[in-house]
DNA sequence: ATACCGTTTAACCATTTGGTTAACAAATAT
DNA sequence: ATATTTGTTAACCAAATGGTTAAACGGTAT
């Protein structure tokens, strides 16, 4: 044996090698062979790391997810005070989702794909699933001292999610449409980073009447 | 000949089962048998009327596209004031979402696994790029008044259908992980109807200091 | 009646694709 | 040294898939 670790080198190699693939193509638009091409290994190797291109999938799918959820975890459960918690959401999910636009699109539409069964077979066991409770105690409490106004903590984070992912991952429709350049949509999202806090905690924010 | 029009009986019926096989299952998921059986016919009819899945997927695609993007044109358009088209803009994309979820993950989907030469064609030609410009002179002219502050249009718009379509689109990941029900889910985005166009007014709307 | 033309089908074909097998290579253990 | 296990490959296979063909069907005109 060569390597005493879980995972081989050429084990490492096909993963990365799919996780490419899979995410630009898609679980169906992906073909062994491009994934074997993609690693520069023979597509029987393929098999003999992982059983089928399901199981690999599989694997693929759970390890981009759990990039995205968690970071979202992570900062949810941070003891950072409310407002700053939000500027963090903001800032990590816009940074993130320009470095790899792919991961979200592929998580959306292969959730949608798939059955029930599936996601919550995914979604399940490992630490995906956010503490979410944390957030809406924090957001009680900020309510209980006349700070922010009621609002749903699930409201709060549909709202950042969908401000910060959704212009980067229509972004080929948003530039076409808005005849927007890399550079002029780059500076954009960059602002964003900024302005969707500012809008999110200011629509939160007790004003002194 | 049985139908001067210049679609068929069938040839309709073959374009709806396509496009539910389609936006179901994304263009590679979509097998052509699955959709001669969705259609009721054999296999090669599809052919027939369609020269290829390409063809047919094309045709598919383009309609799809225009469901969404007629209907921003429309209300971008029309010379409603400023507040009401935001209103307008997001009861008509969350009604329109969550009617039919399918297409704006699909347009997501297919249009970044495309080349974007294949984008520019599907988006040229018929009425999908939207006329841009009214909403920007009607902004200017608020801005002017001083009924608002200065806002890029293409931020606006960013942010409604961010809002309004995001949360939809990954509506999976959102119940998952908020743990809510189809009921509870659906009451939310009803009541977004209202909450997200107050809070894109209250975000632009020049305050009395 | 029958020739004609658009529509529809069953059967077929070539290629692609996920997966297997058997043999070969390279470590590792005895 | 040599048997054994682990890693890797080329060749192969069966099923699925997009697409074609030739024949049949059903009106319509002659």
């Amino acid at each position: 044996m060569v390597n005493t670790s879980a995972t081989s080198e050429t084990e490492a190699r096909i993963l990365e090698a799919a996780t490419r693939i899979f995410r630009a193509k898609g679980r169906d638009g992906a073909k062994m062979q491009d994934i074997a091409d993609e690693a520069g290994i023979n597509k029987a190797l393929l098999h003999y790391y992982f059983r089928s291109k399901d199981k690999l999938f599989e694997q693929v799918f759970r390890d981009s997810s759990a990039i995205f959820f968690s970071r979202l975890n992570e900062i949810l459960q941070s003891d950072l005070e409310l407002f700053t918690k939000i500027r963090r959401l903001c800032d990590a999910y816009i940074t993130m989702t320009m470095e790899n636009p792919f991961i979200p699109i592929f998580i959306i539409g292969e959730v949608n794909r798939n059955a029930e069964s599936f996601i919550t077979n995914i979604f399940s066991g490992n630490g995906i699933k956010p503490e979410f409770k944390s957030l809406e105690k924090q957001i009680a409490e900020e309510i209980r001292s006349g700070r922010i106004r009621p609002v749903r903590a699930e409201e709060l984070l549909m709202n950042i999610l969908g401000l910060c992912i959704f212009p980067i991952i229509a972004k080929p429709m948003m530039q076409h449409n808005m005849s927007l350049s890399d550079k002029e949509f780059n500076r954009i999202m960059d602002d964003r980073k900024k302005t969707i806090p500012a809008m999110i905690i200011d629509s939160i924010k007790k004003k002194n009447t």
